[in-house]
DNA sequence: CTGAAAGCGCTTACAG
DNA sequence: CTGAAAGCGCTTACAG
């Protein structure tokens, strides 16, 4: 063999070595220290149960041997992971350039740090959100714009997988942090009416990767509802061509900003249903020599950092992003933990945030 | 009981039961459909080994009693975690918050999605960061500012675990990704007392909490090195209270702003060593009602995107933070696919980007 | 094609 | 205080 002693079941003696290839595991450490792989076990994880010396000779027979505790054998034995999941709601590219879901993440990293657990961000496996929820290595699972008759969600279930999700849609089977969705939409619509605009675009999400087809309940509807019931208000109605549909990345919203300056007839408000989107279309039209909010508003939906350092500073409404992943986060942890939550279903306030990018006129 | 039949050692009869509070393992399945545990793992790893009847009927039964194959248990038995960790480098409160490591993280991340990993972020564990390496599930980890002396390095090599360092001290036993950071920084001060600037106050990063006795070669001193050379061209010397340390947040750099502008003599320039710390310092200035850069210039380092955004735009050094990232994983990967490195010392290419924040005086 | 059995590396109830 | 042994839920080399 290469310069090492191997490993050897019947249990002759093996020497230290620092170029031995394989972890020493309990079993190594029993025999070397002449105690039993119960008390290498005490040493580690419950002192008090064997005596002062036997302890000091397990650890410095594990320091000699270079032995520390696989973490996955302990984890199994102990039937916990030790790990809360997040389930990215795209592919990584859109969902970490997201910055409303990175202060969702910064929320539930925050809880996770509290209780010791780590935070595995799951994107989707081979492209399959399914699958990687059947193989997900975490004790419970956050996700966002969740809907009860989703695939993934038996899959949870089955699993007996504690989860929490985000913009989804509560229910009774569907533990959920929101924000009033479509009253946030109404009372920001409202404000660009009261303004005096009346050619308005609208730049709605487009659907999670989860889709599924009852989901008039979703996030984006609700928000669709509330733009329409101001619009209603005053006796307008939203046609088909004022809805476009981006990516929640800058570039595609620099991309509709692109599109709508190319229209023959330019509305003289944008509404987006992400500050992220409304800052490509302000930067869109700067490239294109436009003066915002002179020559077109933009209002948002986020309140992201960015939104308050862009000039000018976005009109919107503050999401407390972080503040919803630290409920969720809690929520579930409360789960994994077996004991009740107060409410499946927590909603916490938005403000909507004026500032300088709307423009009456 | 309530209302379900228990799991039985001797094999009896069980019936499905919706309100099953255990999962149902392997052998349950094996009993219920009549076929052997190996039969069972084959039809959801490998169909091709039993006959198609077989494989059809164990399906149905899993699907009947809702199994799922307990992705630990997989996971224990094949010895691998399909997981890799990123250290974070502080606490969640100051790492996350950070967005030149939020863009490290997505750099990762593209790598992980793209191997079917997922990312394992890992706080301190009870403020020890040794404690969380040892415990961590991961088939991998990257780490910034690491430096070979630091105790997690014998951590990481005990365990065997492959580990690539960003921003860390390279090392035959350190595979890193790094700039020049010396020489960037030389480059950007150059500019500023090309400028005229000579009242100049440097804000550098705090060390990480690793930090470790023997780290001149880490990237906080190899940038004060930079800075030093530049100054030392036009026979300038550094002196103690030029220098001031901020943590990597807006708010820190808002805090070292004001107390900037505190001072009897007022300096001409800030340099800072992270962009989301010069905009505190542009923003706690405008708070104050002076002008940038006509009252005060400010330059920066990473070129996050809110540098681009404020006004007036930083200048600043554009660190490829994505391509760390990426460049960190996909040698991670080899290393856990036991491929060889082309090299453990990886460096790109910085830019020096020259924008409205500096001005000449 | 099929299955009995060993193995992955821990924890812990139990008996001494 | 100490240790033998069963158990966690899978995979897979091996024999039939």
């Amino acid at each position: 063999m290469l310069g090492y002693h191997q490993l050897n079941k019947d249990g002759m003696a093996m020497e230290e070595n620092v170029t031995m290839t394989k972890r020493p595991t309990i079993k190594d450490i029993a025999r070397e220290s002449g105690y039993s792989k119960t008390a290498v076990s005490f040493a580690f994880n419950d002192p008090s149960r064997i005596s002062e010396k036997a302890c000091q000779q397990i650890l410095e027979t594990a320091e000699k041997l270079g032995y520390i505790p696989d973490p996955m054998a302990r984890n199994f034995s102990l039937r916990r992971h030790l790990s809360i999941g997040f389930l990215l709601p795209q592919m990584v590219q859109f969902s970490l350039q997201n910055p409303y879901t990175l202060q969702v993440i910064f929320g539930i990293g925050n809880v996770c740090e509290k209780y010791g657990y780590t935070l595995t961000l799951i994107p989707p496996l081979h492209k399959s959100i399914t699958e990687a929820v059947r193989s997900a290595a975490v004790d419970g699972l956050i996700t966002m714009g969740m809907q009860v008759e989703m695939e993934i969600v038996s899959v949870m279930q089955t699993r007996l997988l504690p989860y929490v999700t985000i913009d989804g849609t509560p229910d009774a089977q569907m533990p959920s942090v929101n924000i009033d969705d479509e009253q946030a939409c109404f009372e920001i619509m409202r404000l660009v009416l009261e303004a005096g605009h009346r050619d308005i675009v609208l730049v709605s999400l487009s659907e999670d990767a989860f889709a599924s087809p009852a989901k008039d309940q979703s996030v984006p509807n609700k928000r669709m509802r509330g733009y329409r019931r101001a619009m209603a208000e005053v006796g307008l109605e939203l046609q088909k061509s004022q809805v476009l549909v981006s990516e929640c990345t800058m570039e595609d919203g620099i991309r509709i900003g692109k599109e709508i300056l190319a229209r023959k007839i330019r509305p003289t408000c944008v509404v987006a249903m992400s500050d992220i989107v409304a800052i490509g279309c302000i930067l869109a039209c700067k490239q294109a020599g436009l003066g915002i909010p002179d020559d077109m508003s933009v209002v948002g939906f986020d309140n992201i950092d960015e939104s308050s350092c862009i000039m000018p500073q976005l009109t919107t409404v503050d999401q407390p992003a972080k503040e919803k992943g630290r409920l969720a986060a809690e929520a579930l942890f409360r789960m994994i933990n077996k004991e009740t939550l107060e409410s499946v279903h927590m909603e916490i306030p938005y403000r909507i945030i004026r500032r300088e990018s709307l423009k009456s006129r």
